[in-house]
DNA sequence: GACCCGAACTGAATCGATTCACAGATCGAC
DNA sequence: GTCGATCTGTGAATCGATTCAGTTCGGGTC
């Protein structure tokens, strides 16, 4: 029912390749020509067929996204750095959230696999070098986001980790905090991992960090260590807190903050990481290490571009240094 | 060069149709083909090509959702349960950003358009009636998202913005506060339209709402208006402000906390929209109208997935109702 | 044994845009 | 006046999965 470009090329008594020349070689065509077809267009409120152009083409031009968390603010400043970048080429996005499960993410591979998207920007959580290996084999390239490639096998861009956790680690040793403690996970994120092996470094031995793992890098499994932490003898708790990221870290400020006698910076002083917007609204402004993560989202974009016009090029890796942001929820005690 | 039906028919001994066939009614082939099928589809790698399926079809299994902001925690969580309820039916979500710019909305609907979407969710900022219409002629519905349909044209999923802003501007009223103001906008939004009418509804008269307006809803406007607020002689402040959400009201409360003379709750009294997690986080934690984010998305794609079911469908209009969290930001002055 | 029926499978036609080898037309140069 | 070059425009072939009118075959009925 809907015009074709067969429709609109009788309408404007010229051929569909003459059609499909205004359309994407409009300088093959006379300008007397092109009204005319432009006008048919207009009439028949035709649209192009987003499929038919695909069939042909054998991919599209649409770039699949997978990201850890929508809702975790950094994410979506990746997503927007790599959609202005995309946007500059004529190229749209899809985001995918993966939820920190393995099979969402899988199952968003798979859906960006049948659509032949023109690559594939991913944050993993499971074991996607297979995966990744298989799309490459049908020329979709793809590189992974705020996370570093463990083998040279693929392209990414990422942030230091190690180097932002003992940043954070050295920093609250500064401000004279000893009883440190370590706030994240799933250790199947390799970003958390990193962060943990910083701070250890930071403190020069393994044994002087505790550990208190999370299901997920939320605000809910933040308040629910927090909790946990406000339940303890003030003597046990501990005097410093790393938190995995800012999510983890607000919810450990909101949890903490409804125990009149838990006070930061006072009694627990809080470092977060990613520096999202909220931070620095937070009940006890979150002093946090900075990601530049609209850069990111846009340098992981062009790399991805460049692999897909010259699919023989060589994986490269680019490491941003992250930065901190020191606000009062690590303030020295009195 | 990657395989496709052809192939795998060829390698399993049987026709193209028969593999179609095992792809999408097992049940119509022998136990013995379909296992032949399998196993030759596995031993190629074959993945379908979704655009070929579509261009068959005639409409794609993606709906698109466009947001006015996507680093709005509200709008992340509309997509959530959009999400959640498409999967339920084998759909996968498209999610574009307008971030308030007509020209990026407009930019959505026609790349939806092309795609043949199944459907398209809308939190719209222009005038897209129009667009709507032409979407639907096509046999795309669409249904609005947290924004009632002005006439009865197309189906909507909202919240009574009216009485959620009678609800802020009563509820500053009762705890003593006199001189209100408004912070929103653009008014092109009807979202906001909406509320400072049901604020100013609870005051009885036009002329005691100072009405302070934004240019976008977000975190950067409201710290504009706060400082311009913490500017004023303390007597030309307003003792009581309702945002028109929960990011201007973050923003404000960034603005006013840096000035030591501006004190939350004690001079001024504050009210926010969405009740967005970190509302509750907040410097000093948010007061807000509550919206059912993810049951808004929910409810939206529901309506979308009827009327793609069944084109002859009347427009339905949902409207849920807001609720009042009251949390320290709007407590009584001392 | 003739006939019918359903189950299992076949393969050509189809969706709509793009491409490319080819055809006409126009113009200048020699 | 002829040849070649350039510029416009033509239309059949193509991409890959799906569909549907047919074919084949085993078995049941009278």
């Amino acid at each position: 029912m809907p015009a074709g470009v067969k429709d609109v090329a009788q309408r404007a008594g010229v051929s569909v390749g003459t059609v499909s020349n205004v359309l994407n070689r409009p300088d093959r065509v006379s300008a007397e020509v092109r009204d005319r077809v432009a006008q048919a267009i207009a009439d028949l409120g035709y649209v192009r067929n987003a499929a038919a152009r695909q069939l042909r083409a054998g991919r599209s031009t649409t770039i699949g996204l997978i990201v850890l968390d929508v809702r975790n603010p950094f994410f979506t400043d990746v997503a927007r750095g790599a959609e202005d970048e995309a946007a500059e080429h004529g190229l749209s996005v899809t985001l995918g959230n993966s939820d920190e499960n393995p099979a969402r993410e899988a199952a968003y591979l798979d859906l960006f696999d049948e659509q032949r998207v023109h690559g594939v920007l991913i944050s993993p959580i499971g074991d996607v070098a297979g995966r990744l290996d298989r799309l490459r084999a049908r020329g979709i390239p793809a590189v992974l986001v705020d996370r570093a490639g463990a083998d040279g096998r693929v392209s990414s861009v990422s942030v230091d980790d190690v180097a932002g956790g003992r940043m954070a680690a050295q920093h609250l040793l500064d401000t004279g905090r000893r009883r440190l403690a370590f706030v994240g996970g799933p250790p199947s994120i390799r970003q958390v991992v990193d962060r943990v092996e910083g701070a250890r470094s930071a403190l020069g031995g393994a044994d002087r960090l505790e550990v208190l793992p999370t299901d997920a890098l939320t605000v809910l499994e933040g308040r629910r260590i927090g909790q946990a932490i406000a339940d303890r003898p003030p003597a046990a708790r501990p005097d410093g807190i790393f938190a995995a990221n800012d999510l983890i870290a607000m919810g450990l400020l909101q949890a903490l903050a409804m125990r009149r006698d838990v006070e930061v910076p006072g009694e627990i002083a809080l470092v977060g990481f990613d520096d999202i917007d909220f931070a620095s609204a937070a009940v006890v402004p979150l002093t946090s290490v900075r990601q530049p993560s609209q850069l990111i989202g846009r340098t992981a974009m062009r790399l991805l571009l460049d692999e897909a016009a010259d699919p023989g090029l060589a994986p490269r890796q680019v490491v941003f240094q992250p930065e901190l942001v020191v606000r009062a929820s690590s303030a020295p005690p009195p």
